[in-house]
DNA sequence: CTTTCCTATACAACTATACATATCTTATCA
DNA sequence: TGATAAGATATGTATAGTTGTATAGGAAAG
């Protein structure tokens, strides 16, 4: 009888050898991992059998990689707490990460008939929308899209223009305060547009929240969609 | 036409073709055997049969095989004189080989206790961890760690950054000569890791050697083990 | 009947190479 | 200063070739 050595595949050891350094700490989160074709040859094999040890951290979400770029590091998923007052930059801020606001579209239009009931105007009635795009740390976390009705909000459009802060926008005209009125939560697969803002595949989960917020007087003055990347944020809900 | 008398099975005839081939300098190390389909195809058996054959010049040594690659005439095993002062990269260049020293990792840490009592250093105390590896022709031979303590040697991780040349570091933070205290041999199994990193296969027998080195003023300067892939290497001992 | 030798087939694991596609970097020009 | 183009990098995908392993079976010898 040979000694029938129990034998690890290389991938195997690969992903084992990179997690332990993960575990260690010697790439921080966002860290760029060696490339490929330098961990190959680190470890004297083809570059295939790198990608499949990596693939196995991918999976696990220990690793996130871009193609043309790297990979990376996966940043630790956001929490994100849900309550009646929400607001993303503290939130983040909040959590030690650079928060970043990026504009994608901003125009008034005519509010569709779900809208209109959400926002109690009539369908029809102008509205400004607000699309865009939310990243931490430079990695695009979610996309959002928030409507204002322009009837009780006149102005808003220009106020977004200068501040890009909703909570800002608001008090330009006249809205202080404003408190969540409803939360809604669905999972949803990322449309072709969404994958390509998120950085994710086209089908990928994403995490979508649909939310109206109320002025003190208790009327909507907000109604925002927002689509999370699923495994880069965590909803946490508060009592 | 000896086929009813000849009763050398085929597997050994297709051994000692290839062994008398290996032997008359046919092929020199380093060089890839025709592939089995190659052989079979031209002794006119079946693939397994080859296998058999060149399985046996594996146990003896004489040759190396790398799946998806091919069978390799293995490289004669490095003497490596072991005395009061190693030098690694001179021995190899003695014996006619192209060295080759490959970063792995450079970090500074602190000790743990066998470390610390090995460097006469507080457990704690921090130290520099130069971890590598080390290859003959671009053959893995062994994997090393070299410990440095920082409090003697301040900046030597920065001269390791440079030089990867342990006696020219050392000698960057003023050690110009250091010499062997005492080095401990003992035979280990591979984990998966050292596997990995020395194309062995996981359990494969290696030559573990753990030194202390000192200054000329008598102070540890250097706590190295070294991982040899047993069949690549014999160390041999000064009187 | 059992063991050894050899054949046959299929699949898994790894290598080698080429090319596509996305990203980053740098030079260049207006 | 900023925009653009070009080149270098890096990951993604495809294809083919090579060794490792498992299984099954036939033929000859002890």
């Amino acid at each position: 009888m040979r000694d029938s050595s129990d034998k690890t595949p290389i991938w195997k050891a690969i992903a084992n050898a990179l997690r332990s350094d993960l575990a260690e700490g010697r790439y921080a989160p966002g860290d760029k991992l060696p490339t490929e074709a330098a961990l190959a040859d680190r470890f004297g094999v083809n570059r295939h059998t790198v990608r499949h040890g990596i693939s196995v951290l991918v999976e696990e979400g220990l690793v996130r990689t871009r193609r043309g770029a790297g990979a990376f590091v996966a940043a630790t998923p956001t929490d994100y707490p849900i309550g009646n007052r929400v607001r993303f930059h503290e939130n983040l801020i909040a959590a030690g990460r650079r928060p970043e606001k990026r504009m994608l579209a901003l125009d008034e239009r005519t509010a569709t008939i779900g809208e209109a009931q959400a926002l109690q105007i009539e369908a029809g009635d102008p509205v400004c929308a607000y699309h865009g795009l939310s990243l931490a740390d430079g990695q695009p976390i979610a996309v959002f899209e928030s409507l204002f009705p322009l009837a009780r909000l006149g102005g808003i459009t220009a106020a977004l223009k200068e501040t890009s802060s909703v909570t800002q926008a608001l008090s330009v005209v006249g809205i202080d305060d404003y408190t969540r009125a409803s939360t809604r939560l669905t999972a949803v697969r990322a449309t072709a547009t969404h994958a390509l803002l998120l950085h994710v595949a086209e089908g990928d989960p994403l995490l979508r929240s649909s939310s109206l917020n109320h002025s003190q007087g208790g009327l909507p003055v907000e109604y925002g969609r927002t689509w999370f990347a699923g495994d880069r944020v965590t909803l946490t809900l508060e009592a």
